[in-house]
RNA sequence: GGCCCCUUCGUCUAGCGGUCUAGGACGCGGCCCUUUCACGGCUGAAACACGGGUUCGAUUCCCGUAGGGGUCACCA
């Protein structure tokens, strides 16, 4: 640890969209940066040509963009910095912490072979390590190799699992540069980390054993150079999915986008439901961007994987519905509606709206009869409940309420409540039906709210698209 | 299989040797509110994986066992 400025990284690799774990991650660096005033930087890991795609980097700057996780600079692409990959791995190979070996991939892949026969463990142990360069076969095709310690262990303070060690003997020489002179992931995180400046690693532990092997190209550079400090590694446990096993597609491993377009879900409940997924604060559930970032720290991040709970999620996302803007709901929510929609409407409609839905989807829904058009489709619970007594009912709420003079909801709910008690009825039993008649549904928000949205014409008109006349006979 | 990591209610977690008859949240059950559905309020069931230590005292520390996970590429 040293005291430099906290640089904090997320840098994925775009052969896919942002997952939830990947979200995690870059959330995790961007509340450890901001709540230490530092800087949190992006990294778009494609030096992998083959797997990486354009699609993937726009949907990946598309979901941080969305959490509100974008970086503090332009992202950095691994790729475009080869040439400085492969000058590291020079400067390592004239100082003979490198070396080139000649092994090709058959000969190891035999050997592995070979070990697994014997029930022995294997580890790449290349003649070419100790060799004289003199001898090597000139113009051969040939990989780098870190000429990794072999004796003592390398010791990682991690700041989430704590110490962990790993016996030097235990490590591969891993390749830095591939035969064609590409650089490999292991060269070029080490490289940009120290180049940006990275201070602390935040990363999912599945690269905990990473780390061992890429502290061995950092001190082996800090040797020749010197101001190649090790990070601060913090590796988090991932997020499995709900039966424990790893996040994968059929257990809700969704990019962030689908969570967004197809489930309906607020940035800001993905933003509360991540940051309680393997951090704490106390009995805090409910946590602003704002309180985040004042209370996140390491220490509280748990040890252990955590498993993804869709319910809870939406659970939230009902919580961040209610306190949303009207508004902006409003503008999330036409898109999402069957037909055109009034705008104003549906926003003024919301209050009593978004209390009863948990996503976007269910606001949609619920928002329908708004502006349903004239014959409704009443829907058969609600059919159920216009019974020929009810559509008489109807007849005379409807000469009722087309006799007021104003619509308003005191004056409507003061009207219909006097005349539910002249006949010796509980308001349900004539709110009920006025509900099927004005929704098509036996759910929907306070009869009185419903009845003032909808507003006076299309209101009676439905009421009387339903009534009968008592005794009249139907059909 | 080797190496590494992990283990509190079904799930997310609080707990950092005595405050634990283990707290909160989601989910589930009940009650209340109520024109429906929600929201809200109250309430119930529900956990320290197991076995050894250390200690006056372990959910908390150490070691095993079991279980889970990660990783072993010229992928990242």
């Amino acid at each position: 640890m040293d005291d430099r400025p906290v640089v904090t990284r997320f840098a994925p690799s775009p052969t896919g969209y942002l997952h939830i774990g990947g979200a995690r991650t870059a959330l995790f660096n961007w509340l450890y940066a901001r709540h230490h005033g530092g800087t949190y930087l992006l990294r778009i890991e494609d030096t992998d040509r083959a797997r990486s795609t354009e699609p993937a980097i726009a949907a990946i700057f598309d979901g941080l963009e969305w959490l509100g996780l974008a970086g503090d600079e332009p992202a950095t692409f691994q790729f475009t910095r080869s040439d400085r990959h492969a000058q590291v791995a020079h400067q390592l190979l004239e100082a003979g912490q490198a070396y080139r070996c000649y092994l090709t991939q058959e000969e190891l892949a035999a050997r592995r072979e070979a070990a697994q026969a014997e029930r022995r463990t294997f580890r790449i142990d290349s003649e070419w390590r100790e060799a004289d360069p003199a001898s090597a076969p000139a113009g051969q095709p040939h990989v780098v190799r870190i000429k990794a310690p072999r004796e003592g262990e390398t010791v990682i303070d991690d700041q989430v699992p704590g110490r962990v060690a790993v016996n030097n003997a235990e490590l591969d020489d891993c390749v830095l540069l591939r035969s064609a002179g590409t650089p490999t992931y292991m060269l070029a995180v080490v490289v940009d980390d120290h180049d940006m400046g990275v201070t602390h690693v935040i990363r999912g532990d599945d690269h905990l054993n990473n780390a061992f092997r890429q502290l061995a190209i950092i001190r082996a550079m800090h040797a020749i150079e010197g101001g190649w400090e090790d990070p601060v590694y913090a590796h988090v446990p991932l997020i499995h999915g709900h039966d424990g096993a790893k996040l994968s597609k059929r257990h809700g491993a969704l990019g962030v986008d689908a969570y967004r377009d197809e489930l309906g879900i607020l940035p800001e409940a993905m933003f509360n439901y991540l940051l309680r997924l393997g951090w704490g604060h106390g009995d805090e559930e409910i946590i602003s961007r704002d309180q985040a970032v004042e209370w996140f720290d390491i220490a509280h991040v748990g040890k252990s994987p955590s498993r993804f709970d869709l319910a809870k999620l939406q659970n939230l996302n009902g919580h961040y519905l209610r306190e949303a803007d009207d508004a902006r709901l409003a503008a999330l929510v036409a898109p999402r509606m069957a037909g055109p929609v009034n705008e104003a409407l549906l926003a003024r409609a919301m209050p009593v709206l978004k209390v009863r839905a948990k996503d976007l989807n269910e606001l949609a829904a619920n928002a329908a009869f708004l502006f349903a058009q004239r014959p409704l489709v009443i829907e058969d619970k609600a059919l159920a409940l216009l019974t020929d007594d009810a559509r008489a009912l109807l007849e005379q709420v409807n000469s009722r309420v087309a006799a007021q003079n104003d619509w308003t909801l005191e004056s409507l709910e003061a009207s219909l409540k006097a005349m539910a008690e002249e006949l010796g009825l509980g308001l349900g039993k004539l709110a009920q039906p006025l509900r099927a008649a004005l929704t098509g549904q036996t759910t929907s928000p306070g009869i009185f709210d419903v009845l003032v949205l909808l507003g006076r014409d299309e209101s009676l008109a439905r009421i009387a698209a339903q009534a009968v006349p008592p005794g009249a006979a139907q059909d």
